[in-house]
Order: C-alpha cells, then structure tokens, then sequence
DNA sequence: CCAATTTATTCTATATTGTATAGCTAATGT
DNA sequence: ACATTAGCTATACAATATAGAATAAATTGG
C-alpha cells in the first residue's frame, strides 16, 4: 500500500533534473539533462515512465504546453516538482547524508 | 543482462553502512546502523537480501567469523566493500553530485 | 543430553522500480 | 494528401526493495 518514503535512484536524478530545467521541464530536455550532466544514457521511455509514477505519488504535476511553432513541434507536457516533491528529495538526502557524514573515504576516491 | 551502473538507493544505503562499520560488519549491525542513522526501519530479510545482490555483482564479500561465547552466538557473516564496490559508490556519488551541483533550492529545504 | 532460549542467517514470495522498444499523435512543409 | 518530425503512450520484462517465515547454531538450566 503507502508508497516508498525514498526516492528510487533514478527517480531522484529524474527530479532533480526538473529541479535545474525549471519551466522547460519536459521528456526531452530530463533526457537531455540527465545526458549531459551525467554522460548515462537512458530510453525515452524511461524517463516517461518514470515521471509517470512520479506523478502518480505527488510529487510532480504537469500540463500541456502550446504546440510550438515547428516542424513536428506538437505541444509538450512540462512537469514540475510540487512542495511534496521537494520533501521527498530532502528526505533522500538527508539519509544520505547522515550516512555518508565523517565517511572520508568516500569522497578522497571521488 | 549486464548488471546495473549505479548503486539502487537502498543498496546505496546498506553499502554506506558496510563502510562505516569496518571490520564489524554484519546482518544485525548493518540493520542497526541504518536504523540509528536515519530513522528507517528495515527488516532483516531486507539487509540480508540486500548485500547478498551486492555480493552477486562483486561490489561487496564476507565471511564467517568464530562464533562468539553468548548465548546464541553463532557466527557472524561479515561483510567488507570491495574496490569495485568502491568504485560503484563514487560513480552513484559522482552522478547525484552533478545533477545536484548548483541547486540551492536542494539545500535550503533541508 | 534434551528442551528452551537466543542470535543470526537463509528462503520464499510479492510489490515497486528501472529500462527498452515499438507504436501512436499532432504539428509542419511540399 | 502524404512525408517528415517532435513528442508522448503503451507494453513488457528485468532488477530491486521489502517483509515474514523457516532454519541453524550457540548457550543455559535441569
């Protein structure tokens, strides 16, 4: 029944990349994002479906923008991050961190 | 096929766990560490099952301890992170510092 | 030595996530 | 009208997360 109270892994980078694309949040810009600040390469639908069920919980919402005027420029579905949302992330965070805190090993292998 | 590149986030956790605890690292331990760090409750079957895939994928090895003179002390499996499991914490660390490089709207709700 | 008790591990089953591919839709250009 | 393009949806399957029951190996008390 209730949902997980963590982010899975990659729908923490999925939403975090919402976080840094702001307003022009849609499927082809996370994946680009992800691409490019990450060099990991993921399916489209990856991303859709995980956005997907990130919405399904809360903790993003999206609607349709107006078709842009190009060619094949069909209108895009913008997602954002809601206030659950943001929970969500600093919840992840805070448990790594407190996993992570005074662990030097770690970041000297960064 | 080809296993994953990045640590799952709860992998990710008990893997954590395994560095701070060092040489006294175990089911029981393991399980404690997360509970007292972060507050999340885990069953046990959860851990062991856990760092029984991380053990599958090389990033993680054990073996028995003695028993030890207490009641019910039988032997402890202990745990220790390899260098690949090493390698595969830095990489997850490396893409989640990225995405969230920048972000203070992150930070600032924590 | 047997039963009870305790610590620890293993087995098994199921829900949730991660991931790719193929297919569908709505635009524009010719 | 039809080809082309950008974007979204559907579907399927593998991997991870998670709990609970079962099993094992010690110790202690009679």
């Amino acid at each position: 029944m209730s949902g997980r109270e963590y982010l899975g892994e990659f729908e923490h980078i999925v939403i975090l990349a919402l976080l840094r694309l702001a307003d022009r949040a849609y499927g082809v810009t996370v994946r680009q994002e992800i691409e490019a600040r990450t060099g990991r390469e993921v399916s489209i639908g990856a991303i859709y479906a995980t956005l997907e069920r990130l919405q399904a919980k809360g903790y993003v919402k999206s609607q349709f923008g107006d078709p842009t005027p190009e060619r094949g420029g069909r209108s895009k579905r913008f997602f954002h991050v809601t206030a659950k949302g943001i929970s969500a992330v600093n919840r992840t965070h805070r448990a790594l961190r407190s996993m992570t805190a005074g662990l030097d090993l770690v970041r000297s292998y960064s």
